[in-house]
DNA sequence: GACTGGCACTCTTATTGCCAGAGTGCTAAC
DNA sequence: GTTAGCACTCTGGCAATAAGAGTGCCAGTC
């Protein structure tokens, strides 16, 4: 009984603090909620509650705020998160559904979570080092100079310009492009490095290419090898900067330092944490990131899949006394039409 | 004599104000500039400079700050850009031939206009409609599903994916490829529409394919113009945000407009201009942007080119008491150096 | 033993009044 | 045309006060 209304104290502390940005007191809440108690023991809780880390008083004759403990004590209460409207649904894949390629998907995806929950929204692009390569061409643009492109299962596609003295040989680049298909074509991206070498070693011991077009041979190797590991770093996207802005009035939290924070893409992936792991939905709040100058903001993030092998993540980035129950869902959601969408395609 | 004075008054006060964001006064504009006249005869100029719209008092007594038509005449005043230090242009030009491939490119020169000016950044793609087509691609991925690619001069790849329920047949692309590739490779990307449909109706005229072929031969013409299209609307980059950030605290200019203005591609595009003016650098001050939420700001802007036609824009963006020499002169050298890189390529 | 009412205490926030400082505009003199 | 002097105005900071909100604790009740 007692540890049951506690928690009922705490997740309308955290409720009503979440809606109105003010420290809550024992009156107010009583008032608001139906805890069929006084406000004289709303207090004691309170000060239980206080000693055991989940809120706090900014000063002595303030009401009590949740501390990063409590957000995720209230956090890990909603196990099971609430779903969307039919209306939000339907918004989603309407607006989904008209992209016409990856970067629209992308895009689209940015644009839904920032204008849903208001907030600062991120975009992983399908991660390469999860990808396979699905077919490579080399696709000559004129005699010195041509593009390598790989097309990769994600949909993503990596294009590079190569330069050789040597004239290009419409033949010789059939013949390679072959060669490097069935060196990597269907592998993972994670392979390609080893594999590259070991094709390049079987050239030079066969004697594949004659003398005169070895340059262009490992011109090409070297390019695709420099792509794949350059591009393994991942691209992110951010988008509705602007929301972080309106809560810089009721905020201690300055937002240069956010902002400074996520225009890093290294920091925006970590926060975006490892994909892989097997929670899909995932909360990290206030400090519990580790990221300078991120302290006083918390990250609701999921992966997304295709064809049931996650990809990539995405999420929204808000001040810890943000809606965790609809950015949950929301997240939740759009990370699940992504996942369809890209099967789909 | 009178005329000159007032003019190099003018000039203190931007000059003062843009360095300490503080109403300038009689007072400390003989004391920090050799003006060789009494406060008092400062007095009177200023209100002559006031007069005429060029200066105002925020209240009585307190000092003058320049409108944006002070700005504006202190602007056109600095003709003459002032060129970088040899170690800046150094830098850029390091910092910008690491880049490997077009995105690379752009992403750096956002960085580098952001850093060098502490502002926010804004680089416009090369612009497709200024472009031609230089090859384009039918790759087929499996039976029902195809890769149509654009290889754009301006070093830009458009791809998109096709799907028909006809049975791909590597034959049939080859020869439709070589058709689409006549009729609008190496030609400006404007043009393609009208071409593609001329092309379809001397297919339909001529039956050129075969009834079962029509349907993919339509799905791919109607998928490259539906991209054409679609992508003609430019790519613009924002980078720096954080830059705004700064100056939020000595100015009534909230953040939040700003930022949704600029989270808005179409406004972006509008404040890069139209490409193509006679003039390369151009600065519009406040109120001459008739953006809504950006008539604090100012806009310093320039074309960069290749191989001498000018393919798009570049700049940044700041408060209307930016300095204007440092942005006008690091957004010209950059726009000079893109340019380089761009054509080398 | 858990809950409640009451009360003293603390701390913040808003309001007011006041003073010093900065800067101007004007006038009269050079 | 320029300058010195002076009265005037407005802001910004500071202190004192008052009001309000909320707590902690204690004694009493069920």
């Amino acid at each position: 009984m007692l540890e049951e209304r506690r928690l009922a104290v705490l997740q309308a502390i955290v409720t009503d603090y979440v809606a109105t940005h003010e420290p809550v007191g024992s009156k107010g809440l009583v008032d608001r909620h139906q805890l069929g108690v006084s406000p004289a023991t709303i207090r004691n809780d309170m000060a239980s509650l206080e000693e055991e880390g989940y809120i706090t008083a900014p000063h002595t004759s303030a009401g009590r705020i949740p501390t990063d403990l409590g957000y995720r004590m209230f956090v890990d209460q909603i196990s099971q998160v609430k779903p969307l409207s039919v209306a939000e649904r339907k918004g989603i894949d309407r607006f989904l559904s008209d992209a016409v390629d990856l970067d629209d998907i992308m895009s689209r995806t940015l644009r839904l979570l920032a204008q849903l929950t208001k907030q600062v929204a991120v975009v992983q692009y399908p991660s390469l080092s999860r990808s396979h390569v699905r077919r490579i061409e080399l696709i000559p643009l004129n005699e010195h100079r041509l593009m390598i492109m790989l097309i990769v299962d994600s949909g993503r596609v990596e294009q590079r310009i190569v330069e050789c003295s040597v004239t290009i040989n419409e033949d010789l680049l059939a013949d390679l492009r072959d060669r490097l298909s069935t060196a990597i074509a269907d592998q993972p991206f994670s392979s390609v490095p080893q594999r590259l070498d070991d094709l390049e070693s079987t050239f030079s011991m066969e004697s594949t290419f004659r003398t005169e077009n070895r340059p262009l041979v490992r011109a090409v190797i070297a390019a695709i090898l420099e792509t794949v590991t350059a591009k393994l770093d991942e691209r992110v996207m951010l988008g509705g900067a602007s929301n972080l802005a309106r809560y810089n009035e009721d905020f201690p939290m300055t937002i240069q330092p956010v902002l400074e924070a996520l225009e890093e893409q290294v920091v925006l992936l970590r926060l975006l944490g490892e994909v892989g792991t097997e929670t899909k939905l995932s909360v990290r709040i206030g400090h519990e990131n580790e990221v300078e100058g991120l302290s006083s903001t918390s990250i609701v993030s999921s992966h997304y899949a295709k064809e049931s092998t996650p990809v990539a993540s995405l999420g929204v980035i808000g001040p810890t006394n943000m809606d965790y129950a609809n950015s949950m869902s929301t997240v939740q959601a759009v990370a699940q039409y992504v996942s369809r969408f890209l099967s789909d395609k």
